[in-house]
DNA sequence: GGGATCAATTGAACAATGTTCATTATCAGA
DNA sequence: TCTGATAATGAACATTGTTCAATTGATCCC
């Protein structure tokens, strides 16, 4: 026991939150626990409360990473798309492709409960909303001036459902007989919005 | 002790689940632990696994009960529309209603986390395709003979939209700042995707 | 080098969890 | 009243998150 130099301390915390991000894809946020951690990384238990709040940060952490790389695959997606709907398209395709990429990760990203009262934490939320302006971003020439706040929610609206789309189509929760797939689904969604926005604007 | 008679089997179980629905209805599916739901309805722990499989069943009831709530509140609100876009507007609303009314609960019904592998129970499964149907039967009329698979993917695409918008904004897991009441997103979805349908129709 | 200081790591401890099951107290029928 | 049957118990077990005094290695200064 006692310091023992092995890891410089930020290399501790990325390993131990690359093995967290490791066991969640396996076994879901269930799987993760102190003990389970703390092994998997070949220290104790009490360690991991040096360098974490608590368990919750871990998940939160990993789910944060998730995000990041959410963020990462959609701008790729849009960069290359000529007109507003195609980006929105490949936005909706890149969104499901990384949840299904990892099921179990994308999972814990919204069955995630956060404690009772409490907020999520600033570095957390920033995130999110830097989420909502890519979308936002996208949907702008849609909306000529004057349509920012249509524009806004829209970018929500769109957001959630997909999410919606994601969360129940993976989790399995729709109806068990005749599933679609999740793609087919965003697909409808993105394209029947934006011919309603186009109908409406008319 | 011994046998007490108290209560005949079956009412003891509606008991229970009373009180594990008040329990989740203040603090969420966490507050709801063995030990207090025993006390809550004056028996002990060891008891509850008379008349249930395990805590799981216990909340899996509590959801099924809601979504027994829901069928019912959806379908009198269906009952006196004029016309299709109506009867969905009017669904989207009263799906909203119920999940403002009960938030805790609300929350409840879509973070259980489903045991890994094993799939949903057949009388749970039930009640979804039963909300399901009476989703399809509304668009039914808007889609044409032959549209049936349109109106089953349109069916899903709503009710997974809706159910993101609700599960999203109630958790305030949107952006912070700016926050759009449930309401106004849903009414924003479905306005702008039967314009869609529509739109797409000519 | 060697002693003093510092801090990282530990592991035992605590309270609380879900779940099981032998034991017990009570009821229902003869 | 006696006799099964059975509802209810609560102690027991394994496991959970979390804390914190104690310990032990590294670091610094002389």
């Amino acid at each position: 026991m006692g310091r023992r130099n092995d890891h410089k301390r930020e290399d501790l915390r990325t390993l131990a939150l690359a093995a967290a991000r490791r066991i969640m894809a396996a076994e879901g946020v269930r799987g993760l626990t102190a003990r389970r951690l703390a092994r998997e990384i070949g220290y104790s238990p009490g360690t991991l409360y040096n360098m974490f709040e608590n368990l919750d940060e871990v998940a939160l952490r990993v789910n944060a990473g998730l995000l990041d790389e959410l963020h990462g695959r959609l701008a790729a997606a849009l960069a290359s798309q000529p007109d507003a709907p195609a980006a929105l398209r490949a936005m909706a395709r890149a969104y499901m492709d990384c949840a299904r990429a990892e099921p179990g990760l994308w999972n814990a990203l919204f069955e995630h409960q956060l404690g009772e009262g409490r907020p999520l934490p600033d570095w957390y939320e920033g995130r999110i909303t830097r989420l909502f302006r890519l979308a936002e971003e996208v949907l702008a020439p849609l909306f000529g001036p004057g349509g920012e706040e249509a524009c806004h929610r829209s970018a929500r609206v769109l957001w959630s459902a997909l999410q919606g789309i994601s969360s129940l189509a993976l989790a399995r929760k729709l109806d068990p007989l005749a599933q679609l797939p999740a793609e087919v689904m965003a697909d409808d969604l993105v394209d029947t919005y934006l011919a309603g926005l186009a109908a409406r604007r008319a």
